[in-house]
DNA sequence: AGAATAATACCGACCGGTTGGTATGAATAA
DNA sequence: TTATTCATACCAACCGGTCGGTATTATTCT
């Protein structure tokens, strides 16, 4: 095996190892040498691959963020009519509420250390606030085509996202006999005729 | 000054030094030697009065759960048609969101821990299907006044919880530009309309 | 081609500092 | 006196990160 293809192996052993201890057992109480115990690498090893612990966070932020980044433009490519595109949003992001289980504990930690670390939370706002776009020029679209009332689409934005938060949080918080899916597809349901014109 | 006096005055002053600290760098990050100092108290009196300092975080989130519990037990005591409770919902939440920020941090810890140790879960959980169904019992009168089209308000309360939460972790990590008061209700007004009978 | 040199990937012992928690004794109210 | 409330001193464990060194692979020179 040529050198770079080793380092390129261990590099995500190692990632993916700590993907799993930090979303097991949290950040902070994840030690480095838990990585990489797990990862099958010594600490001089890790020291190689990344600079610090925190670096390593951030390294696992990013892919996390470009996997969303895929599956929202996926959406955006299209060229439906808003509502439409609303019921596909909500479709897509249906089965992943329904399964959240796994992905909570570290979105939480990402949001957590957002919330005190300025460098992660630089790498968090920015692909939110393009995300948060996306949605506004989708309902923008829709006010302009006269499906919806004149609401102002960043605010209705921002309402999907707290949507799609808030459902996440407690889809993995609280996994009750609800089904989230269904669930899911109701809310977004309702919020969308709170958004659609009256027929008259 | 009576000793069971003294004792309540640095137990209270033990809290809120958590408090202040917990919120601004962490629960990991604050050690108890941290909130000794802050609160004036030696390390023997922290011990005195909290036998651990995920005690001290427990103590902590019951009287934020408290608290909560006052601001909606004061709703559901008024007997007003449910968009006009859900109205007022909305305008006691909205300043709420407005100044989130010094907020969200604890909020996400609470969170943040209770995805992973059992005995925060449990305590979070509790007070959370009690909210949770408050506000379903309000949707079902608004459903059964007619106000309502007939959704089903668990589901319902479920999204509108899911609002509060997203609002309140955007508001709080993303002080744009926004008016989050603004937002919260033009929000919540779209949502209720989603929710009343179109009138015919 | 093959020797010499450099660069990369990795090891594991080690360090300074911090942490939650404890053992023990002093002050003070009851 | 006696129980409560707190202060002091201390500890064992752990943590992120460093460092000197080695083995292996690329590159360059002859």
């Amino acid at each position: 095996m040529t050198k770079q293809a080793r380092g390129d192996l261990t590099r995500q052993k190692i990632l993916q190892a700590a993907r799993s201890n930090f979303s097991r057992r949290g950040y902070d109480a994840t030690g480095v040498a838990d990585i990489c115990q797990q990862a099958g690498v010594s600490k001089g090893g890790f020291y190689h691959h990344f600079p610090s612990k925190q670096a390593l966070f951030i390294a696992l932020l990013q892919d996390w963020l470009h996997a969303l980044d895929v599956q929202i433009s996926a959406l955006t490519t299209q060229n439906t009519p808003a509502t439409v595109m609303l019921q596909n949003l909500a479709a897509l992001a249906a089965p992943l509420f329904a399964e959240a289980a796994g992905q909570v504990p570290m979105f939480l930690e990402f949001w957590n250390k957002a919330a005190r670390d300025t460098e992660v939370w630089a790498a968090t706002i920015e692909p939110y606030h393009r995300y948060r776009d996306v949605f506004a020029s989708i309902i923008q679209q829709g006010v302009e085509s006269g499906d919806f009332r004149a609401v102002a689409p960043q605010m209705m934005a921002t309402g999907l996202v707290a949507l799609g938060i808030g459902l996440l949080l407690q889809a993995g918080l609280d996994q009750d006999g609800m089904n989230w899916g269904e669930t899911t597809q109701q809310i977004t349901q309702t919020f969308l005729k709170g958004l659609q014109q009256e027929t008259e």
